[in-house]
DNA sequence: CTATTATTCAATTGATTACTAGACTATAGG
DNA sequence: CCTATAGTCTAGTAATCAATTGAATAATAG
């Protein structure tokens, strides 16, 4: 019996962290959180909940010890707990997508389907950097990249393309990157970028992968969550 | 409207695939079936469930797509449906474990703490397989070994380390893995061995992790499921 | 035709879940 | 001190779901 208890409170404690995350709503504050810090309100907003509601799941998220909170004036900002929550997340993603035919379909709805370029690798971009010609926009929100982006990159939030359009050397290479694989953000970006004559690639993953692969990160250090999402 | 519904069931998938597996006794049936195939009767008895609870289990996998199903005579075994399993139960591992305490004191009282020694990492381990001397024990159940196992490792089931003490020399370093992180079969055999003189070292994963990494495994072609677990 | 193995069904028990509205708390700034 | 802002907490609602068992059913081997 006391094996027998031990044992379920064993993989009880990782049930816990799964049944935390097992929620559309959740995994959504996951996604964003794991750009970076973000006020309740913000969140609130985003994801189209109520702000009581969008604070009790970040309860739900905070007593798993999936994210963490930050108390400014008035603001209370939430972000995720570590990098392993991204990992989850890459795998959760990963193994539902290798599964469900579904999920792929809702994404070539959803997220319509604008790249019908092979995405780019990081492998082939960290290559491609070195020969030169090649210049990185970072089209998220400004304070989503100055939490992290990849060295060297541009921030073009995907508002103000239309204004840069003639401003970058139709020369180069364009590579855009945004959340993660399944963002829009980029592939809508590129999509008027080579309507204008620009030879264009999407980086295949986002911010959260490449910090999990370890690669290195630049930080602006300051402006903590001006600009906002949608 | 249209686009609310598509993004509600775009983050619906990853969370069915999350809600799969948001329970303790599917976590452990995954752990299980992390190793290789068993019929439900098995799962049954090593988790200790009804075969009706078990099956019902099952079928929660199964339709989520985390597990397969093949039948063979009148018995049906389950597998992983793919490596992506493993990685997810790794990452839950790792963020829970991190983040919850209460994981660390249910290890160190369920799985007593037998091995105090600093366990082997994987690099450790095939630098010194290198340099030699280094004598690999596989102590699951010889059907697990048989599934996949690490090259050059010897099958010794944690039942006959006793019969199997005499006949390894000394001069050895023994390295003695087993299902994984949290798995106590290895640890048991090495305090065995450590009490008959032996020089021992854990290694710090198991089976899943091993090929998680990418690294090399061999299989023996036959046998599927006689042995048994505990 | 029988034993084995698994699935399914029906029923029980017990609990969560997501959500809203409104009260309440904490803070900044006048 | 007062007020607006931001967030949390409580209670209530409506809806489900979840784990489990035992009995009935199905599939297969011999």
């Amino acid at each position: 019996m006391e094996a027998r208890e031990a044992k379920d409170r064993f993989y009880e404690a990782f049930a816990n962290t799964a049944r935390a995350i097992a929620s559309p709503k959740r995994i959504e504050i996951l996604e964003l959180l794991a750009q970076t810090e973000y006020p309740v309100e913000e969140i609130a907003r985003i994801t189209g909940m109520t702000i009581a509601n969008t604070s009790s799941h970040l309860q739900v998220l905070k007593q798993a010890k999936i994210v963490e909170s930050r108390k400014q004036g008035t603001k209370v900002f939430y972000q995720n707990a570590s990098l392993g929550v991204s990992d989850l997340l890459a795998s959760l993603r990963t193994l539902t997508r290798a599964r469900v035919a579904e999920v792929d379909q809702v994404v070539s709805e959803y997220f319509t389907a604008r790249d019908s370029f092979e995405p780019l690798s990081h492998e082939e971009l960290l290559q491609r950097t070195k020969t030169g010609d090649v210049i990185i926009l970072d089209v998220r929100p400004t304070n989503e990249y100055a939490h992290a982006h990849i060295p060297g990159a541009i921030s073009v939030p995907l508002g103000e393309i239309e204004a840069v359009v003639d401003t970058l050397p139709k020369s180069s290479l364009i590579v855009a990157y945004c959340r993660g694989p399944f963002c829009v953000l980029a592939p809508q970006a590129l999509e008027i970028l080579s309507a204008h004559g620009y030879e264009t690639r999407r980086l295949a993953s986002g911010m959260p992968e490449w910090q999990l692969l370890g690669l290195p990160v630049e930080t602006n250090e300051h402006s903590s969550t001006q600009a906002n999402a949608g």
